[in-house]
DNA sequence: CTATTTATGGAACGATATGTCAATAACTAA
DNA sequence: TTAGTTATTGACATATCGTTCCATAAATAG
């Protein structure tokens, strides 16, 4: 899809929006207000087209809400398991990914909270499709992350009495932890707090 | 309220149900579906009874989740925050609240993870009530938390130089964060990852 | 030009949501 | 018994949900 995007084949009357401006657009309403909340009037009333528009360019709401999952996972999440996979120290790696969470979450000039967290809670009533791809970010988070005390486990970083699964749970934890807290505080220096602390549980290399 | 219920005026035509047992269904199918995702219908269906009897009984949708966090808090957050107010010891009192409340979210016997953590997240489409309550239920946990710290600091447990705000922030994202991996992974040996690590954050009383 | 294709606009669909009504039943007080 | 009060019952009102239909508009292909 977004390769047929470069292609301009322009048969039949094209579009009079941006497909790409409205599909921020929702993002930002299904951020804001999750998606079960989230209905297809507010969707067509905030992009400002008409309703069989909305369902001729993306189908239905359950499609567009995966078409705007893989947006945001493109769009803010890259950034911070970039950290992850781009720095040799795994202290520095974790540490990085922390503050560019807590840079995101607490960003004033985007919806509180982080789609895929504020997705979790209410995945048992949405669809199959959208509890599997939340659920499924969240896994590919912590394997990332483990793999990252693994690594430094094995090159000497980290005691080999770390235990690496721990870790990673407790890091996406603190990471999940962060994100709820934003979306029920407006303050920025909590968040900031939750991410300084968290690296105090850094194992010592005693063992 | 629950001071009427022990007094016994009998006027009228007597419930055919039980309150309390009502409430408590009310509450675990809260739990488990969220409050915008249960209907109506699905309380009168799980309670067994008929519907204007339950709008009877306890006004609205609103009023009816109202109860139920109330319930849910002197049910469940009772014995975690036992743990604070009750043990001296700053350390054992965290650490023991954070086991009580890995216990609570891994209790198969219960829907996943936490009532009030889970409201969370739909705050802003639920009432305006609602929010303030999570919100206020939240805020409670942080300041007592933080009592905890404020106390061994001055009682000496703690070094002078301990940020006791952020150590409460810390440990309150953790529980949420327990909270939100509980809800998405059945893994209870996860949760307890967490809250383990978390303790290894302790601040050393160096300074 | 005509035929074809795609987008738009507005109305309408069926399903389901919360909340209510009027009739009836079961109790107490006198 | 009679009046007053409260609970139950099933149907119903009202609104809104996601989704679709159809006539029309605007483009390309031949």
């Amino acid at each position: 899809m977004t390769i047929m995007a470069i292609s301009l084949p322009a048969r039949g009357r094209p579009r009079e929006f941006d497909v790409d401006a409205a599909l921020e657009t929702a993002m930002r309403v299904f951020w804001r207000q999750g998606y079960e909340a989230t209905t297809m009037s507010d969707l067509v009333e905030a992009i400002a087209i008409n309703r069989a528009s909305l369902y001729a360019a993306f189908g239905n709401k359950e499609a567009l809400f995966l078409l705007v999952l893989d947006r945001y996972q493109q769009a803010f999440s890259e950034r911070p398991m970039a950290a992850l996979t781009e720095i040799a120290d795994p202290r520095e790696a974790i540490e990085t990914f922390l503050l560019r969470t807590a840079e995101h979450l607490t960003d004033e000039r985007l919806p509180r909270g982080c789609l895929f967290s504020n997705s979790i809670l209410e995945s048992p009533s949405g669809s199959e499709r959208i509890s599997r791809t939340v659920a499924k970010g969240v896994a590919g988070l912590e394997d990332t992350v483990y793999h990252v005390f693994q690594c430094g486990q094995r090159e000497g970083q980290l005691g080999q009495g770390a235990d690496c699964r721990a870790l990673a749970r407790f890091y996406v934890g603190v990471a999940q932890g962060m994100a709820l807290i934003a979306k029920v505080s407006a303050d920025q220096s909590a968040i900031f707090d939750i991410a300084r602390t968290s690296m105090a549980a850094w194992p010592s290399r005693t063992i």
